[in-house]
DNA sequence: AAGTGGTCTAGACCACGAC
DNA sequence: TCGTGGTCTAGACCACTTC
């Protein structure tokens, strides 16, 4: 169990406050060697820590440091833009891809709509002081919201929502399991396949009561923790 | 890129309901045969698979195909058993350890109380059909339940509140995060140490507003999902 | 007692990122 | 182009579970 022992030494460093979050660890190998041990080894201790949110891999870049996660709160509006700066974070936003589709299976599904419905369809990749982590997969119901593609909604949907069409969220189902990073949106987080992850699935209803739309948010696990306050219903 | 191969060959094994939830893989050598590999490249495979949560390892004992989880709404107070039940599941509940003691710090920040306050903790183990999923650790402010140590709570300790001292929940903070199974914990689950988990911690209030007990869930990973749905609160 | 998973070694090649 | 991480091989020993 030498790999417990290497995880607690950087471990140490770690909350000792030696290595900086986001600073990047030594190779591999050097790694393996300092620790008169071998790569496999080594690699097993970073795993863990890497399970445990401790740290994290950019494929074939290397070792990094986790940053603090940040607090996502579920039941409030908050984009992800104000949600990063309340926590003295620096947002980012990119469009990776926008298309006005029939609603595939595993949307129409969440969303209640027949599978010919059509949706605007849009990705976004966040990242927080340049750090991706959290691709976001929109699906929008679109005949309530015409001429949706022309809107700049990069940012916040949220917001166009209620400058331009006046709605509301005002009642959401969320959905947090743990998944795994796949294909484009494990490149997109520069993540390798098979990461683990945080899944959050919302689906959203307006002021009246209307569904509107839902999202999938596939988050780097160690980027992410929930949080939120509950008053409680008693069931009997 | 092998790996990815075999992950997929198991994932539709299982997706076709060849290999039913909870039962026993093949010895690693073996699979490591039928697949024409290494034990190495095999279990990388298994070890993406679990940390997608489709698959699931007992200390030495081999691997498992995971049941599907046991959705968990933190903003209601349906205990454990209440919650197995209602999913048609078999719930069961073990008390590992039951003491009064001063406060340890971790539990003393999360209630809010001096180091010295006196505090019930206890930690119970649950099973869902037989299979240990969860490790919970309760800390309960001492002076708010006389004799609490000689009632049953290992069920429900909602249950106890209720009927003993008339104290329903109110209010709860929770907070949920990624985290790892270690020593104790880890033995209690059958896990190996490291193994990826759910860590939800929890901050509750009576009904007159009173802080009253928190708890720290350790959770594996696989076993939980997180749902629920939020009425919202538009902040401007 | 046999078989299994946990852990570890000492290499290797390749493709990609960084320079 | 060079070094790095990603992937893989072919073993080995031990402690534990299972029979």
């Amino acid at each position: 169990m030498q790999y417990l022992k290497i995880m607690e030494s950087i471990n140490e460093q770690i909350e000792a406050g030696l290595l900086t979050p986001g600073s990047k660890f030594p190779a591999e190998r050097k790694l393996a060697e300092a620790f008169d041990t071998s790569r496999i080894t080594l690699r097993e201790a970073l795993s863990l820590l890497e399970s445990d949110g401790k740290v994290f891999r950019e494929d074939r870049r290397g070792w990094f440091v986790s940053p603090s996660p940040l607090s996502y709160n579920p039941t409030n509006t908050d984009n992800f833009k104000t949600m990063a700066l309340k926590a003295g974070r620096e947002p980012r936003s990119e469009l990776l891809s926008s298309q006005l589709i029939p609603c595939p299976r595993n949307a129409a599904k969440l969303l209640g709509v027949e599978a010919f419905t059509k949706v605007f369809k849009f990705e976004r990749l966040r990242f927080l002081d340049e750090r991706p982590v959290a691709v976001t997969i929109n699906y929008v119901i679109a005949e309530y919201f015409p001429r949706l593609e022309e809107k700049n909604f990069i940012e916040s949907l949220t917001h166009t929502y209620k400058e331009d069409y006046k709605v509301l969220y005002s009642q959401t189902r969320y959905h947090i399991r743990t998944s795994s990073l796949q294909g484009d949106i494990a490149q997109a987080l520069r993540a390798t396949s098979g990461s683990p992850a945080m899944l959050v699935e919302r689906v959203n209803h307006d002021q009246n009561g209307r569904l509107i739309d839902c999202d999938l948010e596939y988050w780097r696990h160690d980027a992410i923790n929930i949080q939120s306050v509950a008053t409680l219903t008693q069931e009997d």
